[in-house]
DNA sequence: TTGAAAGCGCTAACAT
DNA sequence: ATGTTAGCGCTTTCAA
């Protein structure tokens, strides 16, 4: 049987309402007393049940952690972010893993409440359970941050990277290189990509440069091992074809990996003969040769940034009425695979 | 208020048992009544307190996760693993981050046992808490499994891959085609370094090759970012001298992106002039161009594996006696950074 | 097939 | 400064 305050008490000769005061150390106890009941808690390695706890103060120190991927490289960095603020405040966190399945996200968020959990983050939420009103709904029940995924209208805590300003910062940075034919590269459905695109044409149209249809590339999968290999492919398509851009911007740093590859593959210079940019700012920007200039979310402190917000959340307890939009700069990291343009259109 | 399970029952005119056996589903339930049962759930949108049920049965089904970091791209892989398995389960996962902290290791281990985890399973564990026994006397309060870290002698459950012949497998592989100068490249302190020295060392004594010691490369930090430009660094240093080997065995697949990058730096092809083989096979070991051969450390399986061995010890809950050691085969995957030496000594 | 009642280990009034 | 006691929300005998 496991040691309970009750034991601890008898062996300190001491009631459990004192042990718990030593304990909890919200109540002034004799330096005696507090002595003898330390040592009964050493003698018997008395550790105190947090769910009893948990039951009547309803508080746990808990949150709940929702990731779409473990391995993604992004979310790990976000949480980390979270597991900073949340640690420090004596929090422990539940981490759920949803494949990127919005069944299993709900499921995660159902197991979630009855664990008592004090909060909720979501990284990266579906889009269906953020449209059908899932999100909106939970928000009453219990303290949530989303933290990406921002839909306009949405009655949610959402925090987020200012992608647009990003994806604007990056193309300026081009076009001050001298780069007019500029290639897009991007990936299916995420809407992120759709937002990326729309600012892309815009900036084109104002700056008065044609855009070539075959300077949109578009690949199936936008963020696994894989999208290093289509992207790849699809970038080596297009620089054997006519005209060939000087740079390109890719949505994130696999994609750029793989242009990176690309140009390696058929001896195109990088950045001497080809530019390119990317998105994310995720470890793997730093490996390849050259280094590989992009658009740093601060995924780190976007995920201390969340669980701030959420901490406030929980102590305000208003749940309604009071709903926050966080929006975080993104920064311009230059590194080495990026220069002025060799030739022009 | 939260609405309890005693609300269902006054919903349903019913008592809190009945409410509680439709929730188990346990004991046998007229239908009538289940379904009266379960439309009052459905109207008060009732969640069951898991607290309150942990506190009873003395089950949580609960279990903490302990890495040393979130962002190494090789602990998220194994935590997918466990998440994989112990989900399917009904298990909810704790994480942790030490930080690589012997410190902050013990503290959470102390938080996982006051919220009553059922099992805790401990990724990389630190040699200082293997050592001082806190990892022995854990294992006599709650179910646990120690992933890598393996130290002979201990008495706890391990899981782990067999490192031992993963690097003979490799360097089998380099001799094989037909290299004799090989370097070897490791990172300090680590026992898994160690281990693998050893075995280089051994083989080419067996060999009959002369172990230079200009080829025993050694950097400071060995799972990091900054890892793979110390790799770089010294791997180009060691090109540069005298009598240069063919080939580089790499301790992980951090050290081998920087030998990649050290060849591309130099002009020097891989792998008609340099072969490099790395271990682990982490996400990145398939970025580069050429594709890294490497030999697999199979994180996920050994995830699943911690996974099951812990459930093991939760049924079995025998405690101590029946310690296991379990040991996954490594796979050589042949990709493209090996190939025949081009010159011998 | 159902209900009453005794706790699980702890905190927090309320006494003393 | 310390102790008594009533729960927190649930499961599980035991009885009906």
């Amino acid at each position: 049987m496991k040691t309970t305050i009750e034991d601890v008490a008898k062996e300190a000769q001491v009631s459990i309402t004192t042990v718990s005061r030593v304990l909890n150390n919200n109540y002034p106890v004799k330096e005696s007393t507090r002595k003898k009941v330390e040592k009964a808690i050493a003698k018997l390695n008395f550790t105190p049940n947090s769910l009893a706890r948990g039951l009547i103060r309803k508080r746990t120190y808990t949150v709940g952690v929702i990731v779409p991927s473990m391995t993604n490289l992004f979310f790990p960095e976000v949480v980390k972010g979270i597991e900073d603020c949340m640690g420090q405040n004596e929090y422990t966190l539940f981490l759920c893993d949803t494949k990127s399945e919005p069944e299993y996200e709900r499921r995660h968020v159902g197991r979630l409440k009855e664990r008592q959990v004090d909060g909720i983050v979501v990284i990266g939420p579906m889009s269906e359970n953020i449209r059908s009103g899932f999100f909106e709904a939970l928000t009453k029940e219990v303290p949530l941050v989303l933290v990406n995924g921002y839909h306009r209208g949405v009655r949610c805590n959402f925090i987020l990277t200012d992608e647009e300003m990003g994806t604007l910062e990056a193309l300026a940075y081009l076009q001050a290189l001298g780069h007019r034919n500029i290639a897009f590269l991007r990936g299916e459905q995420i809407y992120s990509y759709d937002v990326k695109e729309e600012i892309f044409t815009r900036i084109m149209k104002q700056s008065n440069i044609p855009v070539m249809q075959e300077n949109i590339l578009v690949i199936p999968e936008g963020n696994s091992v894989e999208t290093v290999d289509m992207s790849r492919d699809m970038v080596i398509r297009r620089l054997e074809k006519e005209n060939p851009p000087t740079a390109i911007f890719c949505c994130n740093d696999w994609m750029a990996t793989g242009a990176i590859n690309a140009a390696k593959h058929l001896g195109v210079r990088v950045p001497e003969d080809f530019s390119i940019i990317g998105f994310d700012n995720i470890v793997i920007s730093q490996l390849s040769e050259p280094k590989l200039t992009t658009i740093d979310q601060t995924m780190f402190k976007l995920g201390q940034g969340a669980a701030e917000l959420l901490l406030e959340v929980i102590e305000g307890k208003k749940g309604e009425g009071s709903l926050k939009k966080v929006i975080l700069e993104t920064k311009l990291v230059k590194r080495n695979s990026c220069a002025v343009a060799s030739r022009t259109v």
